[in-house]
DNA sequence: CTGTTAGGGTTAGGGTTAG
DNA sequence: TCTAACCCTAACCCTAACA
């Protein structure tokens, strides 16, 4: 009897899966009896991207299919993207002619539909001219077209001078936002308005105007700063908007796409050690955790390159401490979907629940290991004396207690579905934070011994935060603090 | 009786997979029983040795007895059974050790530790008992391999036994390379770990284990099998080197194990032509956007051969475009990331946005004749000076011809941190970063960081900082905090 | 209503593998 | 050597839910 390799391991996941051969049998035959299995049928997720492979496949004649995909890429997106599309020049086959002359920059929306359904209620509407003039919610309307899903904010407002965006992030960013948020203030907008307009989530407009500029691309920002200056300068077009916030305003097509990220953070494995023995102690930090945990991140940083400071990229911010935890949980949740099922099983017995803990502890390790990611740093090592290696410092040592289940964590699966669960419940305990633990689950270097230390001594300011804004060098280990300095987010906390 | 979705799932693709119920009852059956397991281990710990042997059969061969089959497997999923080796349950631990003298002239080295670092992350464990734990510590902490630099180590690469080599060369290069890939599976070994440790390069251990030994030159392949030999007696000595337990090769999550080749795709020149010009006009396109690439770009090919049909292999998918643009961001990142570190500054201000328009080939092109052209580190200036200033008109004459424009990468000199910056701005405009600068790579002078901040849209609070916090400057040469301080918004609300 | 954040769904950067 | 094709995951942005 031969199997495929594929087959023998379908095989063994189904068998961890404990389910048993009756079962499997049972299954087995009612798939063989004809049916069409859905494979595809899957998740609409996958369609999008699976278009993409579709396309191929379909042979492509040059006209038709091409329709086809512009329609169905149509649909799914924003009526703007047709837009683009239809309006685009594909044809040229000409390389070059196509991409020429084009379009450039700025150009207002010449397209066809432009402004959808403008109404006007406002007093000041000055045109009037828009045909469709009853509803004005947004989601009386049929669907709300426009925020639809995904390629929210692609394209950038017209501004009537190119340059004027420019000239006004001149006096740079703090600046820009005042100013706006005078402007937002005066003609008492709300958030949530500006976030229609602009295409940008309420969430966001307000983390701009609270000064948290750095955790919007810069596509974002220049997005809504593109709508104030444009409001600025034609409030009658604000009117419009006020009347009907399902409008958004005109853009020009040809976003210049600025995808513009933050530059994507390079963890060390310190880091990453650091991070995911956080992780266990507090797998939602708040921001002051968070901050917590920048700061240390970076002293270890420092302390490792001794003398030199951080050149900006190496920075920990608590944004990208924040992005790491979130990914971090997603990841657990993921693996433990995939998982899934799976196990149970198993005896695992016990741990379980409180399990938790450790096995996301664990499983971070684990994790942290396997991935690729694992960043040089040390490698020197490579030179170094053969034996090195091995010793597995990692793990074992701390969490002794914690740990301690065991059980769980060989059985990947099983851990990481608890730890699905853990991360769920996890969030309760947290309060405590401790610091202590902040030792990194590996081998505890003076340096990072001394860092958790330094650790410590940072919750200090923490609260001073709110005092010491001004003065308080001296006191703040971690320069960090200066992002309270923002009165809102003190606020908040 | 109930199936979680999980379990319907992999039944699912057992089905397809075109295996009889009988078969899977028996395999199932198999697995139930608990010794299997071990026999299974016991059979891959022989694999190695064994696989000089059973070599031939062992590769492509359907219809290969069933247990070729597992052995294969086996030795694809080894980290699984790895685990339950090293953990061994009840048994010794030694399992390896053990089973070991069976056949094979060389014998595996009896070392205790013998499997160190294996450990991964293949889909899913299930052994249990945490024992494990401690092999794997190696990973985590591991050092990672930097791809550019590798070193002849020599030492690895000595044998023992000067005969040894001889020997193993006897049963013909097929037979080597094989057995010799099956120790790079077994250890989850990457290539760039194995071209560090013999000196070779990755491209050329890619295509000794391909089996095309023949591109390769006696002495390189010589070296090649010296390390493996040397390995294999020595595992301890790879362990030290290994970094990244988690590259598999073999499996896919979702059941295809075979290291699927991808077809690659080879563009023609007007193909290229056509691509550089879409990408100075959107280097970021949306999926719709990219279908309308692709879709110009069969259209051209389509052209160009009239009347035949394009051949699938022909085809640009939106994949494939994807690909391209991701790539060739890359490619200009890294471009100007050298460059900076080469020479910096260069000048060429002005330049700058014009030049670099077009082509790649002109990239390069400009890039380097820019570069050698001035390099003045110290320049720094961050200044940008007052040329800089970019034109702004690029944009929209540029165009002309093919490509264009794109300025951006035009200075190189920025770090990439800025670089990656300038990719994304400088579509946009060339306002002012003009990125003047370069910062260098190295030495974080306030000054520097202000450029970088500036350039990544960061206001720079950083004087402000320094002002702020004067007596910190030991520990943070860097401010942190200058980032999240936010002047601004203090300033006035 | 605004400020926040968990979670979901994506995009794109940095590494790698391999044609 | 060069680079197409991937993998992994940091960074995003959105929605929903809360306080």
């Amino acid at each position: 009897m031969l199997f495929t390799v594929e087959q023998l391991e379908l095989i063994r996941k189904l068998h961890i899966t404990g389910i048993s051969s009756d079962q499997v049998l049972k299954a087995f035959g009612d798939l063989s009896v004809p049916e069409k299995i859905e494979t595809q049928n899957t998740l609409q997720n996958a369609m999008i991207q699976k278009a993409e492979d579709v396309q191929n496949l379909q042979n492509q004649n040059p006209n038709s299919p091409q329709n086809n995909n512009k329609l169905s890429a149509a649909a799914l997106f924003s009526p703007l993207l047709v837009q683009h599309l239809t309006s685009s020049p594909t044809t040229s086959t000409s390389s070059t002619s196509s991409s020429t002359p084009t379009n450039l920059s700025i150009q207002t929306v010449p397209s066809p539909i432009s402004l959808p359904a403008i109404n006007i209620k406002s007093e000041e509407s000055s045109s009037s001219t828009s045909p469709c003039i009853f509803e004005h919610p947004i989601c009386s309307s049929a669907p709300r077209p426009i925020r639809s899903q995904r390629t929210p904010m692609k394209e950038i407002t017209t501004l009537d001078d190119p340059n004027e965006l420019e000239e006004f992030m001149q006096q740079g960013e703090e600046a820009c936002i005042l100013d706006m948020k005078t402007f937002i203030t005066q003609y008492s907008l709300r958030q949530t308005t500006v976030a229609m307009m602009t295409g940008v989530s309420q969430p966001y407009i307000s983390k701009l105007l609270n000064g948290n500029h750095r955790e919007l691309s810069l596509r974002c920002r220049k997005n809504i700063y593109c709508w104030y200056l444009n409001c600025r300068r034609h409030p009658n077009k604000l009117s419009f908007f006020l009347s009907d916030p399902s409008s958004r305003l005109e853009t020009n097509g040809d976003g210049e796409l600025i995808p513009q990220r933050r530059e994507r953070y390079v963890f060390r494995p310190i880091l990453i050690r650091m991070l995911e023995s956080f992780f266990t102690q507090t797998p939602f930090p708040d921001l002051p955790r968070r901050i917590e945990i920048a700061t240390a991140c970076n002293h270890v940083l420092q302390l490792d390159k001794k003398g030199v400071g951080l050149m900006p990229k190496e920075i920990v911010s608590p944004q990208v401490v924040s992005n790491w935890f979130a990914n971090k949980r997603k990841e657990l949740r993921r693996r433990s979907a995939e998982a899934t099922a799976a196990s149970t099983s198993s005896a695992s017995s016990t741990s379980s629940s409180s399990a938790c803990s450790v096995s996301a502890n664990n499983d971070a390790v684990s994790i942290s290991s396997m991935s690729p990611s694992s960043r040089d740093e040390e490698n020197n090592s490579r030179n170094t004396t053969p034996e090195v290696a091995s010793p597995p410092p990692s793990s074992e040592s701390m969490k002794s207690e914690t740990t301690t289940v065991t059980t769980t964590e060989s059985s990947p699966t099983l851990a990481s579905t608890s730890s699905s669960l853990s991360l769920a419940t996890t969030p309760i305990n947290p309060p405590p934070i401790s610091i202590s633990s902040l030792i990194p689950s590996t081998p505890p270097s003076p340096l990072e011994i001394l860092a958790m230390a330094h650790n410590l001594g940072i919750q200090l300011p923490l609260f001073d935060q709110n005092a010491q804004f001004p003065g308080l060098g001296a006191f703040m280990p971690f320069p960090m603090a200066g992002f309270y300095s923002n009165p809102a987010v003190l606020k908040s906390e």
